[in-house]
DNA sequence: TTCCAGGCGTATC
DNA sequence: GATACGCATGGA
């Protein structure tokens, strides 16, 4: 990693790595972009630690942070230490994913927590992005730090009111419950065979097929994790009828965040 | 007004 | 196992 540290700050240099389209893609809920005078900004949260990163043009500032927060929570978190280089030039012997990996190279996988994944997940079902941020934001600052599964597992869908979260209030109290009592163990979970984990995860009332997949992509880091949501369907009947090619093999879930991101915003077609 | 949003539980066949 | 339907909420 290049980086120096400058008076509180580390200024890193950094390829692959674009702070929009990393952190506003939709695997994760808290980053809240601000204005600065930067070329770019963002805040927010990993396990209820704070960061403001900017980006000025060539390296990026992690504001207030100190090399040891830099090298043992950011570093990791942001997944640094994968070349992603690396990675788009092996997805990149298949066409379709050439062209989303050349329209957006800055995405990164982030390794966030498993149990802020489920609960976001949980409320992502048949919502919309934005809505998913606004129902988070009140259950943070309603607690003041993201809710642990303890502190939610006393609450019950009619308590949990005032995140209008509609009918996935129940979910998440049931999901609160399992992990605050154990029956669900997600760090047990995220060591699991596949088909085991996701099997586990789908215990909780409210997490089907594709709630499972994505704790396990973006929560839980499991690269081979494979989220179908009606765009990635679309990709999947229109250019991999036949499956996926074999150069997304064990790396599926991030060639899916290239795919994902650049459909979305291309009207589907990848041409 | 109606439709839709990174789905899932339930009923029914 | 496949398919149809309801579900809370809020923005387009």
């Amino acid at each position: 990693m290049d980086y120096t540290k400058k008076h509180n700050d580390i200024i890193l240099y950094q390829p692959d790595f674009n702070l929009d389209e990393t952190l506003d893609c939709g695997q994760a809920f808290r980053w809240e972009k601000k204005p600065s005078k930067y070329e770019c900004t963002y805040s927010g949260f990993f396990l209820d630690r704070p960061l403001t990163v900017s980006y000025d043009g060539e390296c990026f500032i992690f504001h207030d942070t100190s090399e040891e927060d830099f090298l043992a929570v950011w570093a990791d978190y942001f997944d640094f230490k994968t070349d992603y280089s690396e990675i788009k030039l092996r997805l990149s012997a298949d066409e379709a994913l050439k062209r989303a990996c050349e329209f957006a190279g800055g995405i990164r996988l982030l390794k966030q927590d498993s149990w802020e994944c489920l609960c976001s997940f949980i409320i992502s079902q048949n919502n919309n992005i934005p809505r998913i941020k606004g129902i988070i934001s009140r259950l943070c600052e309603h607690y003041g730090h993201f809710p642990t599964p303890s502190e939610m597992a006393e609450e019950t869908p009619e308590s949990l009111g005032f995140l209008r979260s509609g009918f996935r209030a129940k979910y998440l109290v049931d999901a609160a419950q399992k992990t605050a009592e154990g029956v669900i163990e997600l760090d047990k979970v995220r060591e699991m065979p596949i088909g085991e984990a996701r099997k586990s995860l789908m215990t909780i009332k409210g997490v089907g097929p594709k709630v499972a997949e994505c704790v396990l992509l973006f929560g839980m880091y499991r690269t081979e994790a494979f989220p179908v949501d009606v765009w990635i369907k679309r990709v999947m009947e229109n250019y991999y009828p036949a499956g996926l090619p074999d150069v997304t093999q064990g790396i599926e879930g991030i060639a899916q965040q290239y795919l994902f991101h650049y459909v979305r915003q291309n009207h589907t077609k990848i041409d």
